[in-house]
DNA sequence: TGCCCATCT
DNA sequence: GTGTTAGATGGGCAG
């Protein structure tokens, strides 16, 4: 059966634009939305490979709905200006790639599309109709699938309905789908008055009477009163919304299948437009030649025995062998469930253009697979993406022989949110592979296997392969970049102390943590109770929503709007209220001891292990400025700042025999923002060896040094900190509840009596806008598109950006090599006791009793070391029974 | 899902 | 004159 693949221009560009991070050729063109279009379109024909291929477009000139209706605005929401001039650029790429466009005033795209789907299913072709638009799914058949992409941080994932899923998801037909949206009134919203039932409301009365002429013919059976007022009063108008939301299935237009007919799209023409648009990424795709099928025919399943060990044998011969300069790298997989470690399907192997997959199955154990992977992992190379979770396969623990290429990825492009290895090959082969999710679902590992293994040999050594033809891509990338150090000397002997810090864990005491949320319940409900007493009615305490309503309009309050949805009910406003509104201070106490209860109580509670520890996941590919990150639970984040959020940190305790020992650095942003800056004042400030806020106020204020007062100190230490986020004089003010001229008048002296530090921030903030990018000490890079943003908002905010990154970027680096430098040490000297913790400039070791002056001393010697700056790295040790008593 | 609010460095 | 302090995670609500 012959295909035709339909694409709704405009939704698409819309989707791509919001989906895909602001991207910006040399000549300032905004490119992100195209890029992202051709990703998705890009996709659609590997995946569909149709024989039919249109692209339609809304025009701007009236339809017959305005026709119907005098003050219609069209679907389509306003495009900001980055989007709009990319449309004409979209245009351009797809006439010069000859694909089929079509727009015909009078019509919306919609219509284009849903003419075109039906006259193709009248012709027995199978339709893709690709939208981001739900109104769409009116035209669902058996036949016509409507497909609603969704990008997210340059990752698509693609929904898809035929008429039955249509029905699956909303409980009625494609058509009544019309009614639906009629009901609804979200076709037309910017009528006024259009009866705005909510969906599970439009959803029942659907399902009740089956079409807007029944509801109509029966609202007196309608037994909510309010929404049968509102039927009646909106009769018309639920009519012509449901008039616009209709789409034209006969528009009259001048088609032929025969000019849509798909062929060769990498043009002369278009390689050219890609080079302009600086589409790096997909220029590949013009390289005749390298095709899927090529790579895949490469590919084997391996099942017996004997294939097995030959497999390994010449693995290891092309890896093995030290020393003779020749070693090949190696690229594999573990086809194992991240979270699920028992959904284990195998590995995979690739190396010297061929790739393998080894199911474990029969005599191809689990444990021979490991016992042939380790004896790989002992001499060879290897590559893979994710390596620390293969470490319990490899137990290696050296890292020098091994590339994540996903930590690659990341390092060249902090800003995604996440990695895949399909990303991987995509943006540096210029393959098209689909994800685990697209070939087989939400289907576990072993049963896609069982189900369809050619398809899930092909997933598997595509992983493999991926990672085995990247790593030098990628490595040429690190090196080019100056990374390649960072690389190879910080993240990549990072994964294996994150490993051992993961599996470690921490002790917990699971009583005492519920007690502990228990004790917190009385004080809880006392609160609550005292609320509605004051407000003189039960609500929900916990919906901001609510809350802003019942104390600005029913108790009303001062201090009215402020965010986008309602009143704000933030801290520092209920603060304010407190003094004189009781109800506020309430307020505010009763929401720090729910986030206790839900966050610490209860969340940690779910995360104890069967050996009582808590085995958080250290995150090494999240953050922008190369911070690690916790989840699973965020143990960065246990309270520290009120003294009974603190008392949590005592159900944290080391393990029989051990003491905590925390070191964390003083001042490290600080410091480094004197190294970096080269600001001699700032220098000789820690050279003084003293109270650095007091020395700033002293400094600053043009004070004596012991007549520096404790708010003075604060101010000084309120402008340190300001300084290392780029605050403005308005943010400071707010801090410091004093005006903004004064805020602007300390900054201005604070800069005055630190004039290298000025330079410094001003010098980088050029240097980004120029380059792109801001630099730490240890070379890792931070793109910051928003500086050539024509948003005043977006611009400053990459200001501060450029400003921050290389100083909580370098600190980062800074703790990342103490890390790494600690578990060495503790491992050379056999010491049992163990890092377990990091929280961005702290380190937590579970020491073993006899061993505490030797970790005292390497946390002191080794974090101090981890840099060598023009100040002082100085840290702070404690000891203690518990967490509670070692900070 | 997006927003608001809490928590940390 | 814009809106106004960097980087995170998680719970709970509302549409």
């Amino acid at each position: 059966m012959e295909k035709l693949v339909l694409i709704d221009g405009h939704s698409i560009l819309n989707r791509a634009f919001y989906g895909v991070p602001d991207l910006t050729n040399s000549a300032g063109l905004h490119t992100n939305a195209v890029y992202g279009f051709l990703n998705i379109l890009f996709k659609l024909l590997e995946e569909e490979k149709p024989d039919y291929l249109t692209v339609a477009f809304d025009v701007k000139e009236p339809t017959f709905r305005h026709a119907l209706y005098g003050e219609y605005k069209g679907t389509r929401k306003p495009m900001p200006q980055e989007l709009l001039e990319q449309l004409p650029v979209l245009k351009d790429v797809l006439t010069a790639m000859g694909i089929k466009m079509m727009e015909k005033p009078g019509y919306e795209a919609d219509d284009i599309l849903g003419t075109l789907a039906k006259r193709a299913e009248k012709e027995n072709m199978a339709v893709s109709l690709v939208s981001g638009d739900r109104d769409l799914l009116q035209v669902a058949t058996d036949r016509i699938k409507i497909r609603i992409p969704k990008t997210r941080g340059g990752k698509t994932e693609i929904e898809d309905y035929y008429a039955e899923d249509v029905k699956a998801k909303y409980q009625v037909t494609p058509l009544q789908f019309i009614d639906l949206k009629a009901l609804m009134g979200d076709t037309a919203d910017n009528i006024p008055g259009v009866p705005k039932v909510g969906e599970k409301t439009a959803t029942e009365l659907m399902t009740a009477f089956g079409s807007l002429d029944h509801i109509y013919e029966h609202v007196n059976e309608v037994s909510r009163k309010s929404v049968r007022e509102s039927l009646e009063n909106n009769k018309e108008l639920a009519y012509l919304s449901q008039k616009l939301a209709t789409i034209n299935v006969e528009s009259p237009l001048d088609f032929s299948f025969a000019d849509a007919r798909v062929h060769d799209f990498y043009t002369e023409e278009a390689y050219v437009l890609f080079k302009k648009l600086e589409f790096k990424n997909y220029l590949s795709r013009f390289e005749k030649g390298v095709s899927n099928d090529e790579i895949t025919g490469r590919f084997a399943l391996v099942k017996e025995l004997s294939e097995t060990e030959a497999v390994f044998d010449e693995a290891f011969a092309v890896t093995g062998g030290k020393g003779t300069g020749q070693e090949q790298e190696i690229g594999f997989a573990l086809l194992r469930d991240q979270k699920k470690p028992e959904d284990f399907a195998g590995i995979s192997l690739a190396f010297s253009d061929k790739a393998y997959f080894i199911p474990c199955e029969g005599f191809i154990t689990e444990q021979y697979l490991k016992d042939k992977m380790q004896w790989l992992a002992r001499e060879g190379r290897l590559c893979c993406g994710n390596i620390k979770y293969t470490y319990d396969f490899l137990e290696s623990d050296e890292t020098e022989r091994f590339f994540d290429v996903i930590l690659a990825a990341y390092l060249l492009n902090p800003l995604k949110s996440d990695y895949t290895i399909a990303d991987v090959a995509n943006e540096y082969l210029g393959w098209m592979i689909p994800e685990r999710a697209q070939r087989f679902g939400k289907i576990s590992l072993t049963r896609a296997l069982e189900e369809n293994s050619r398809e899930f040999t092909e997933y598997a050594c595509f992983l493999a392969c991926v990672s085995m033809e990247a790593a030098p891509v990628l490595r040429d990338k690190l090196e080019k970049a100056g990374m390649s150090s960072l690389m190879k000397e910080i993240e990549m002997p990072l994964t294996r102390v994150l490993y051992d810090m993961e599996r470690e864990g921490i002790l917990v005491k699971p009583e005492e943590l519920k007690a502990y949320g228990e004790a917190l319940t009385g004080r809880i409900n006392e609160l609550e109770q005292k609320i509605y007493e004051q407000a003189g009615v039960e609500f929900n305490i916990n919906s901001p929503r609510q809350l802003g309503e019942i104390l600005f309009e029913r108790m009303s309050l001062p201090g009215g709007k402020k965010t986008k949805t309602g009143y704000s009910t933030a801290a520092d406003v209920l603060e304010k209220l407190s003094e004189e509104y009781p109800i506020a201070a309430d307020v505010l106490e009763y929401r720090g001891l729910a986030k206790l209860k839900s966050t610490y109580a209860e969340g940690l509670s779910a995360f104890i292990g069967e050996d009582k520890r808590i085995h958080t996941t250290f995150n090494q590919t999240i953050t922008a400025t190369g911070r690690i990150s916790s989840t699973d639970p965020n143990l960065q984040n246990i309270p520290m700042r009120m003294e009974l959020g603190r008392k949590i940190r005592k159900v944290f305790v080391p393990g029989e025999g051990c003491i905590f020992t925390d070191a964390d650095y003083s001042q490290i942003e600080l410091r480094i923002l004197a190294h970096m800056s080269e600001d001699e004042q700032l220098i000789d400030a820690y050279r003084m060896h003293a109270d650095i806020h007091r020395i700033t106020a002293s400094q600053v204020f043009h004070i004596p040094f012991d007549e520096v007062t404790d708010l003075q100190r604060r101010n000084a230490k309120a402008v340190n900190f300001g300084i290392v986020y780029g605050i403005s004089s308005f943010g400071l003010s707010q801090g410091l509840s004093i005006t903004k001229k004064e805020a602007a008048q300390y900054i201005e002296q604070y800069f005055a009596t630190y004039p290298g530090v000025k330079r410094f921030l001003d010098e980088t903030v050029r240097f980004a806008r120029e380059q792109g990018y801001v630099s730490t000490l240890f070379g890792r890079r931070r793109p910051i598109p928003e500086l050539s943003s024509n948003n005043f908002m977006q611009r400053s905010f990459g200001e501060r950006v450029a400003m921050n990154s290389p100083i909580q970027g370098t600190a980062a680096d800074v703790i990342k090599i103490a890390m790494i430098r600690v578990h060495r040490r503790l491992k050379r000297e056999q010491l049992k006791s163990r890092l377990i913790l990091q929280i961005h400039d702290e380190l937590l070791i579970e020491t073993v009793k006899e061993e505490a002056d030797q970790v005292r001393r390497i946390l002191e010697e080794e974090m101090s070391r981890a840099a060598e700056l023009s100040v002082r790295l100085e840290i702070d040790l404690h000891e203690g029974n518990d967490w509670y008593e070692a900070k």
